[in-house]
Parts: structure tokens; sequence; C-alpha cells
DNA sequence: CACGGTTCCTTGAGTGGATCAAGCACCGAT
DNA sequence: ATCGGTGCTTGATCCACTCAAGGAACCGTG
């Protein structure tokens, strides 16, 4: 499953379009990480740690509890995707890195997740651009 | 968490909103089910019991185990928010319905979810139509 | 310096979601 | 009547997520 979803009889065409278009993309993104063996969670945390990156950091950004993330980052630890290591100025903290593993597996996954590269192959650069604005202004943003 | 999430380092603007609007959307989504006492899976199963459905009919759409569904459909059983009644026609199947709570309840979630009323509300009856072009296209369906 | 409040992370317990393997009841056709 | 396939359930196992509690380190104050 692990993806929301609207009753088959959503309202109008726009809301139709917006659910189906977001479920594909939870889709191949979910499809995407359990191709190279790792959960949504996982490939998420993964993806943002390219850099170096504090736990808390990570808590916050993902919107979830830190004890969550000690969770994950273990998992990924004693894959050796991942390295934990101390903060340099307070010891209480501790940082995240890929680790070269990481970095690979996580290159791969991003390859495969197509989707979005697919969406704005199928539409021209003045398209690309309309969407991209009415996506913002939809959002109020 | 219960978002998938793409880098801070996103490449182009489009994928960018992409993300973005995914991202806000699945988090309305979230927020609105736990606002009302329901994971993100069971507000997805309740709100596809609207007419009888089968069980199987569910796991197909959900694209997850039937086992899965029957746990699901147990717990919402449970407070009575969903009713599983035999098949008339075929003794190993059964049909899952809403309860009158259940559609309350549903209703009641489904008010607050807002995001795809607001998106809509933020733009002309043109940008809609345009919108919901561009996602089909970029789909490419 | 010592204290006390706060921050950062971890641990442990508990709930749900997801998948897989087995199994039972039933259907349908031979 | 039997036998393969279907529809659902059970049990086991793993992971994500949350909450409560706690230890260690930081930081300001007196």
């Amino acid at each position: 499953m692990a993806v929301p979803s609207v009753p088959a009889s959503a309202s109008t065409d726009l809301e139709q379009a917006l659910f189906t278009f977001v479920d594909a993309y939870n889709q191949a993104w979910d499809a995407a990480a359990s191709d190279h063996g790792l959960s949504t969670a996982q490939a998420c945390v993964l993806g943002r740690v390219e850099h170096r990156r504090g736990m808390g950091e990570l808590a916050e950004e993902l919107r979830c509890d830190a004890s969550n993330i000690t969770q994950i980052v273990a998992r990924l630890e004693t894959r050796d995707l991942v390295h934990r290591e101390p903060h340099p100025d307070d010891r209480r903290s501790r940082q995240i890195v890929r680790t070269p593993d990481g970095d690979k597996l996580y290159g791969d996954f991003e390859e495969s997740f197509e989707l979005p590269r697919t969406a704005a192959a199928n539409l021209t650069a003045a398209e690309r651009e309309q969407l991209t604005a009415l996506l913002h202004k939809a959002l109020g943003s």
C-alpha cells in the first residue's frame, strides 16, 4: 500500500489528476527503493545524508521523532551505508555521513527513480515552466 | 515521516516543485487521518468501502497482500467503522461496507483533507484545466 | 566551580503496517 | 468425487512510528 489515496469517487477532474499523480509518484519511489533493498524511510534518510548531517536536523526535516531516526540510521549502519561520527564541538551530538557504499547505492536508487525525469521529458520547456508555476500557485506559495 | 522525499539537492525547478507538491499532499493526508484517529492505511481503506467491496478487490487496488487488508479491516471492525458480511453467491468471499459511524467519520475526514480543494481554489478555471492536462501529459496518459 | 535547566541522542515498550508461508473452506471443472 | 485454483485468515517476522524515560554533555548563572 504505502500509498495515500482518494476514494475512486474523487470529485473533480483536477482532484483526480492530482491524486493520480501523487499516487504514481509515491509508487515509483517505493518501487525504486525496494528494488535496491531499501524501505521508503531508509531511502529517504539515505538521500539526505549526502553531506554530514546531525540526527536532530534529520528528525526535524522528516517530521518525526528523533528516536525513529536513531533506529533507521542504526539499520543503515549495520549495512555500512552510513556512518555515525562524533560531532567535533558538541559531544552530545553525532553526525551521519554516507559511506562510499551508501553513495553508490543511493546513486543507483536515484537513477532508477525515473518518474520525475520521465515527467519532465514528456513536456516541452514551456510546459515545464507552466507546470512548475501552477504547482506553486496551487500550494499558495 | 510517512513522506517520501527527494534530497534537498533536487535538480531542476520542476523536480523540486513536483516533490514539494507530493510532499504537501502526503502530509495533508496523514494529518487529516491522524486528526480523526485513523492511520494512513485505515483512512485509505475506509475511503474505498463506500460501496460494498470484496477484500481481494481492495488488496489489488492498494497493491498489497490480502492478509494486510484482513488486518486493517479487522481493526476498523473493532471500532465499528466497517462491517464484514458474507458474499451472497460465494461463501469464500466476504464483503466490506462502512457502517453509519464509518460514513460519518470518513465524511469528517474528507472534509478536513482540504489540500485538493484549496489547491483548486488557488487557481482560475482555465488554470485548473491546464494543470489537469499537464499532469496527464507528464504521466504520459 | 557547582548547580540546574536544556538539548541531543538512545533505549525500551507498545502499536500498526507490510510481507511471506501455511492452511482451511469453498468453487468449478473434469 | 476428486483435484487444482481462489479468497480469506493465521502466525511469524520485520520495520516504521510514537511516547516515556534516562544518560551525557552543554550552557548560563550565581
